[in-house]
DNA sequence: TCAATAAAGGATAAAAACATCTTTTATTGT
DNA sequence: ACAATAAAAGATGTTTTTATCCTTTATTGA
């Protein structure tokens, strides 16, 4: 569905948002670690995050990662937009150039609706909405627990 | 969504089925030509949905590829495991070693319902379903028309 | 002020996906 | 029989995706 760089990258944001906060920022080993993924990898897409302005980073001494207020709002369709692209939303099942109604393959219109639901569903969820059901503990980001934080 | 080599084994299947016969077979080149794939690999995806007995094949004078009668009643979704497997219809959507509900990622319950109508979908339709509407002209496999068969 | 820290950036490497080339095997019309 | 044909099979090459390594830049607490 995804790619893996756009899972991992999901899997980050999720993580960042329900973990870290602008007082306290998330490391890329930590983040590395809690989402079971290449450690210097996801670094890389955490940068095309940062450009895209869906994650904040901060340099230096207790730097990291963290999700501002309007970041936390921003729904994961824009995640994927920004690692994917629009691909997945609008482009042919059958991998034809162009995915139009005047000159449709096969599939088109019963894959339209397909790919018409998993858009407004990227659409109607938030990075908010998904890091509550991780820090309630009520979902996972890896095969182990996910590490509660002592408070 | 499939991989492009499963685009062009469903692609390939629609068109075979669509201009194909045991009384006359279709050749790789003209397979090739009309679904816009690389030749030589649309033959190596032929071998394999040959050995899954989604496609016949006959080799020699007037050889080629052709659907008997079962192999077109079968499932889109059996073409797609064939060449991509399971993944797409039971993985899950941020890329978790495996899908449950025991172990649910954040996006698990409303990805599921997206997966299991896509499942569905290509459960519902036919190799036959979709070479019909290819032979009449209302759908494409390529973005130039399908060359229509003189009769 | 400066050493420690952590992300940013650039270069490189490994793996997988995509694609092509060449040889072999089976079939058939003559 | 056998030459022509077309798929099967195996080897190889290319491109894209995934992943790692190393250097640079910004920040900050002591
Ligand atoms: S043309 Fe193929 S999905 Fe629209
Ligand atoms: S666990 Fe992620 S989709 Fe089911």
């Amino acid at each position: 569905m995804f790619s893996k760089t756009c899972e991992y990258g999901i899997r980050a944001v999720i993580y960042i948002s329900a973990k870290g906060s602008q007082e306290s920022k998330i490391g890329i080993p930590d983040i590395g670690k809690n989402i079971e993924a290449p450690v210097q990898f996801t670094a890389k897409i955490l940068q095309t995050l940062v450009h895209n302005d869906i994650v904040s980073s901060q340099k230096g001494v207790n730097g990291g990662f963290y999700l501002n207020k309007q970041q936390k709002q921003k729904q994961l369709i824009e995640v994927v937009r920004a690692i994917d692209g629009d691909k997945m939303f609008s482009g042919c099942g059958l991998g034809l150039k162009s995915c139009s109604e005047k000159e449709p393959c096969p599939l088109h219109d019963k894959f339209k609706a397909i790919r018409s639901s998993l858009k407004k569903m990227m659409e109607q969820t938030t990075i908010d909405e998904m890091s509550k059901t991780l820090k309630i503990g009520r979902v996972l980001l890896r095969i182990e627990q996910f590490v509660k934080h002592e408070e």
